[in-house]
DNA sequence: GACCTGCTGCGGGCTG
């Protein structure tokens, strides 16, 4: 049926590719893209075949006969680009178009070809069309002035996220390059029936944009493996186990940090070379050369009669194309269900088959993080996407991109072009005339016979070849005491003067930081003050936390779970058997010991470092651990019940001055966000209050919650 | 106790 819609020469296509049908997503995209003009949103898990479902229908209905690229393919990644520019010609091969990749290791030629004859189809990343429109807005008309359809792939890497506002606001600056509207097609892993409406709003156009979901998932066999670990080290049992379970398999290994990645892949080697196995083990992470990892990714695809073993980070979990996958292993706890899911995903990718998933833990609250990540992906929970209301730093970093694109506008002119723009339509008019005119001030714009330019110090801005990306890259930095390397560290907004630093089981302060050298002279810290939380810890959500009080306050068995994690989670019920928690919502558990208490907040990670931000605006000191969601007071429990009445009257106004107070204390913490240190200390709150803290979620908590000691 | 992502234009030197 669906068949039948399809142009001659993409029917000879699937003909030729003797496809005995079309996947449920590609037959049900064909019919409504083809006989409709709204925009969709495609999602379904991965290699189901959704770039087909959306491009065999564009290219049967686009005319290539019309002057100006048709189609504009989207990609948060090169090596996605690379992969897709293959596939994509292979679908165009009796067509006669061309396709072209753009991006920053693309062949100028190849470009400058495109430039002389816009035709056919584009492959971009969203910071390549920003440098387009800044350096050259020209060719930007040319090019992108008469595009029947956008596709966005892996749209759900966009969502929540900077880069995706950047994309939003691209995406309107596009669409203003053309008279007639574009068509969008977003490729999406599932994302949870809530989130869909962001990927609507990203698209720009939430009444003309349709969700198309297959749910099919693929059946998991699962199993949970616990192995104590005593030191920094991973213990030898549970190296032994990971070799035995993947060394005749193609295997994914996903440990959560680069060290630990290299830790296992050095000594699965270790192991298979003494009992004589293959020596197929890869490590695949960002700090890996690219050249090396494009290798082993190649390797994967290619060898096919070969195992293997590749322990990576997230490099791995999106769509680039690594072949078939046996098995796939977590070490320790995701921090998301999203990112399980992506995961799993990875796994038994041939037709009709098992995903096998294995999960060790190497101690108890990862274990039990772990499985109640687990039950929530089996009830198809996925955390909410966060969405930002006025993205005042992404405003300012597109109101210089706009005015150098347009080499010169008014103020009226720049302010109906940013309001125009769905990315920013919360953002009033006055705030943006505000920003328009300090800007001025700070000489980032220059305003010369009414009209807008760049202004001197703006230029720097614009001119740095930083300027195209929204976020920023950690640079790593050696850290060194009287001569000796410590280790490196990467450069954040807290690596400066007098702050204190963690590194190789010691507290360090820094004396002098060498930004060009790259290096960071530290003595031994006296004072032992320890360093601030804010930092980049992974944030787990709420959800995920009521999950694992759950879990411990149950009694129910899970067959998935081997006989040491099933102890180990049974000895953690009995350490809080005595709590009397009735309600799961607000319950929680205290202990009161040496005028200290210990309360187990079963919160999300953000609530967490928002408690303690607001305790420390009355000068009480809190100390969490978030692994356990174990907030540490150094007070009695009547002293912490002061507090927390105080705390939980706090109107948003006080709330306002303690975080400009806190960004006046400490410079480097907008600098977490790379466009926000431009704005004016009044928007620099209104960002650091929506992304890095919740108050709302801890009113709502400390306003009901119920603390309840140990009865036993 | 984190992880990841991208990048212009120009000039000089070298190769075929």
């Amino acid at each position: 049926m669906s068949y039948q819609l399809l142009s001659e020469p993409i029917r000879k296509f699937i003909r030729n590719k003797r496809w005995e049908n079309l996947r449920p997503i590609q037959a049900a995209a064909i019919s409504r893209i083809i006989e409709t003009d709204n925009n969709y949103v495609l999602a379904s898990r991965t290699s189901s075949g959704k770039t087909e479902a959306a491009f065999l229908p564009i290219l049967s209905k686009v005319d290539f006969n019309r002057p100006g690229v048709q189609i504009l393919y989207i990609s948060p990644l090169i090596a996605l680009i690379n992969d897709q520019f293959f596939r994509i010609e292979e679908l165009c091969e009796n067509l006669e178009i061309s396709v072209t990749k753009w991006h920053g290791e693309a062949k100028k030629s190849l470009k400058n070809q495109l430039l002389k004859n816009p035709n056919g189809v584009l492959l971009i990343t969203p910071e390549s069309i920003e440098a387009m429109f800044v350096n050259a807005p020209y060719n930007v008309s040319s090019l992108l002035g008469n595009l029947h359809y956008i596709v966005i792939d892996e749209i759900h890497s966009f969502l929540g996220v900077d880069r995706g506002l950047q994309l939003m606001s691209l995406l309107s600056r596009i669409q203003r390059l053309n008279k007639e509207r574009i068509i969008t097609i977003g490729l999406s892993a599932t994302i949870g029936d809530e989130n869909y409406y962001s990927a609507k709003l990203l698209i720009g156009d939430v009444d003309r944009t349709k969700i198309l979901i297959d749910r099919t998932k693929k059946d998991t066999e699962v199993s949970f493996k616990y192995f104590k670990s005593e030191s920094v080290e991973l213990p030898l049992s549970l190296l032994k186990e990971l070799y035995k379970e993947t060394s005749v398999s193609k295997a994914l290994i996903f440990p959560n940090s680069r060290g630990r990645v290299e830790e296992i892949a050095v000594k699965l080697l270790k192991i298979s070379s003494k009992v004589g196995g293959h020596r197929n083990y890869f490590a695949h992470h960002s700090s890996v050369d690219k050249e090396i990892r494009e290798s082993i990714e190649r390797f994967a695809k290619e060898k096919e009669h070969f195992n293997f073993c590749i322990t990576c980070t997230s490099t791995l979990e999106l769509g680039i194309d690594i072949g078939t996958i046996d098995k796939v292993v977590q070490v320790d706890s995701t921090h998301s269900v999203a990112s399980l899911v992506q995961r799993v995903g990875r796994s038994g990718r041939r037709e009709g088959e098992m995903s096998l998933l294995s999960l060790y833990a190497t101690n108890e609250w990862s274990l039990l993080q772990s499985l109640a990540c687990w039950k929530l992906y089996q009830e198809d929970f996925l955390e909410p996407i966060k969405i930002i209301q006025r993205p005042y730093d992404i405003l300012f970093h597109q109101m210089l991109s706009i005015v150098k694109q347009l080499s010169g506008c008014s103020k009226k002119e720049l302010n109906d072009h940013l309001r125009s723009n769905p990315t920013f339509e919360h953002i009033s008019s006055e705030d943006i005339d505000d920003l328009i005119n300090q800007s001025i001030k700070s000489d980032y714009l220059e305003s010369f016979e009414r009209e807008l330019i760049i202004g001197v110090t703006g230029e720097f801005i614009v001119n740095s070849r930083e300027f195209y990306s929204v976020f920023s890259t950690e640079l790593n930095f050696k850290v060194t005491h009287s001569g000796k390397v410590i280790g490196n560290i990467p450069y954040s907004p807290q690596v400066k003067k007098d702050e204190n630093i963690l590194l190789a089981a010691s507290i360090w302060k820094i004396k002098d930081v060498d930004i060009k050298g790259a290096k960071i002279i530290v003595v031994p810290a006296k004072d032992g003050k320890k360093p601030k939380f804010f930092g980049r810890t992974g944030s787990i959500h709420k959800r995920v936390r009521a999950e694992m009080l759950r879990i411990l306050m149950n009694s129910e068995g899970y067959e998935y779970l081997n006989v040491e994690s099933h102890d180990e989670i049974d000895k953690l019920r009995a350490d809080f058997n005595g709590f009397n928690i009735k309600d799961f919502e607000y319950d929680r558990p205290v202990i009161e010991k040496e005028g200290k208490l210990e309360v187990y907040t079963f919160t999300g990670s953000e609530i967490n470092n928002t408690i303690v931000f607001l305790f420390k605006c009355f000068n009480c000191e809190l100390h969490i651990d978030d692994s356990k969601s174990l907030i540490e007071v150094p007070e009695t429990l009547d002293r912490f019940g002061e507090v927390l009445a105080q705390v939980i009257k706090l109107t948003q106004d006080e709330i306002h001055d303690y975080i400009i107070d806190e960004l006046k204390a400490n410079e480097g913490l907008i600098g977490f966000y790379k466009w926000g240190k431009y704005l004016p200390l009044e928007y620099q709150a209104y960002l650091l209050r929506e992304k890095m803290f919740d108050f709302e979620g801890v009113f709502d908590l400390l306003t009901k919650i119920n603390l309840c000691e140990n009865e036993i």
